[in-house]
DNA sequence: CAACTGACGGCAAACGTTTGCCATACTGCG
DNA sequence: CGCAGTATGGCAAACGTTTGCCGTCAGTTG
């Protein structure tokens, strides 16, 4: 028979996919046992120097490639990790994937993907489908209740992102300190009446920036009502807007940005002034942020290092501490400004 | 020992990973062997209609859930897929991803993400690392050498998007046509100067995109020149405007948005105005062209279906023709209009 | 009633690794 | 020279599944 597994100059331009290399292949061609081989590659310093050498020559030549998936089996481990986010084409998200995949892949980690579309059961769908394929699950934003993730931590470690869990490691934006400054920053504005537009009531930071913005505007004295909730995408920020503009509040604090865009691109089209007749702000400062018109006042977060934070909890390293509170701040661009009352004295 | 592996109701806070219900525990429990449960589940007209009933009925009971890793092992194919595209956080992908990520879980297939980050070198890495774990690929804007292509052709299945490569099946969105529509665009508002901000010399699209703009130009009569190449981002930008706009074009096609937004960006800020000074065009239509400033005209193309098609293609669906090519049609917004020369007669 | 047929269930060998344990051979020491 | 101790390599049993093959038993047919 021809030669097989050379340093693959072999032409199969129609063929079947070709067996790849394995131990045994690399263990015949060296005169020695699997276990050996195993061993030269693995475990170097448990072979003799000279065997050691030669088997791993040999495999070098005929570029052998352990089969992950035969090792997961013995080991128990895949090396592979999930990242469950709620919606991959929310761009906040980007960021988070690329801290989480390059960080993965910089541990010998592969990445599996899911989008859940913000739906508990897809969720808890691809958690099923994955627990026997990864080692770890990063969920972000998740919607699944307490008593779901608990029953998972049984099985697989967990780390949760923007969301917090008792008992669960995590890594949180500081939504309450980005509240607390969008308020300020609209009271020292001048504004006293305020509209939250609110995102999905199952999204645990919905709750949390509802609370943070809501106890922060009674301390300033500054009324504050919570309309929706809203899909958080940029075309629901269409009602958003008019209901948002409906209640008389001066500005109107979005869910997030996606939903703060849809807002603005609303009131352009109405021909309501932002800032002038309404100040606008959001959360997340995803792209695009900067340059819709106008740019939004809207609270950052380090997002592709919290990609990053978040394997490292998974991975169990000793520089992530299980509650990170990644710091968020407001950036005030021009979507915000005086409220229209105070501009008329 | 106490019971393990019941219907979930069992709560470890602090236990490691319990161990998952097996083939073997299902088989112990409803007395049968394991070969029995294993066809009872997988192959169920293989096995008696009683011992069916009850395999099932225990398994069910046991909340039983297949091995994914074990089962790859002896059927050779681990039903994952991997998609690997040159940059996760341009919007562009995103629409690819989820339509892949969609189609390939609602085939049963799991999806595993792979950043490039534009180079080879991390691709072709990626590559090996996955090529034991996936049964096939999607490389998106691959920038891999064919001869590299052809090679991992012969080891798993390839399917290419916005690349095409003899052999091999693959998506493309009519870079082509949009070229065309472009130039005849720009024509007829009178530009007569056009310059083109190219992409990376070894992306596939940036050859297909200026040669298209480059022979339509010629057979309109319109001058044309090649400029760059430039980094695909927002940040870079900046300097292909200044370099466009040095050049005296009256037109500036950037080889994608993300490019495009940055010059407009930067158009702004140096006080030109676009499009009465210049006009600006893009391909992608991604996310944050329709609300940039001012509102990019761009190639528009159905990016979520090419996703779906995409994996068709790899699962080998009938319905999923080999050199699939999408419509891309020109959006026209307000970042293009009337040459300068024309409008002052 | 004997022989044939088909349905059904079990045994065991894969799949490609890892790893505990054992046998051998070599080392150095008394 | 004999012994203990150690370095080295091989055997074989896992890991959890699938699947080819075979035996058994019931049902059918002549």
């Amino acid at each position: 028979m021809g030669h097989k597994g050379l340093t693959a100059d072999e032409t199969v331009p129609a063929g079947g996919p070709a067996r790849a290399v394995t131990l045994h292949d690399v263990a015949r061609e060296a005169g020695v046992a699997v276990s050996t081989v195993s061993r030269a590659l693995s475990n170097p310093e448990r072979v003799g120097a000279r065997t050691r050498e030669r088997v791993q020559a040999v495999a070098r030549r005929m570029d052998y490639r352990p089969n992950r998936i035969a090792q997961a089996l013995p080991r128990g481990r895949t090396q592979m990790l999930a990242l469950l986010v709620s919606d991959i084409t929310n761009p906040h998200n980007f960021g988070l994937v690329r801290g989480a995949e390059a960080q993965a892949s910089a541990a010998g980690f592969l990445l599996v993907l899911g989008d859940t579309q913000g739906s508990p059961e897809l969720e808890s769908d691809h958690v099923c489908r994955l627990s026997s394929v990864v080692d770890g699950f990063v969920l972000a934003s998740s919607r699944l209740p307490d008593a779901d993730l608990l029953q998972l931590q049984g099985r697989r470690s967990v780390v949760l992102f923007n969301r917090e869990v008792d008992g669960f490691p995590s890594v949180v934006t500081d939504s309450v300190g980005g509240s607390r400054q969008i308020v300020e920053h609209l009271a020292a504005l001048g504004h006293r009446s305020i509209a939250y537009l609110a995102g999905p009531s199952d999204a645990w930071a919905d709750g949390v920036r509802w609370r943070a913005l809501s106890s922060h505007a009674e301390d300033a004295g500054i009324e504050i009502a919570r309309l929706g909730p809203f899909s958080p995408t940029v075309d629901h920020g269409s009602v958003a807007a008019d209901v948002g503009l409906s209640s008389g509040a001066t500005a109107l604090v979005a869910f997030n940005d996606l939903l703060a865009i849809g807002v603005l691109r609303r009131l352009e089209r109405r021909g309501v002034d932002v800032p002038g007749e309404v100040s606008v702000a959001g959360y997340d400062d995803i792209f695009g942020s900067d340059f819709c018109h106008p740019p939004l006042t809207t609270v950052t977060s380090p997002v592709e290092q919290a990609g990053r934070a978040v394997i490292d909890l998974l991975l169990g390293a000793r520089s992530a501490r299980p509650g990170l509170v990644l710091p968020a701040d407001l950036r005030v661009r021009e979507s915000s400004g005086p409220a229209p009352s105070t501009t008329i004295p």
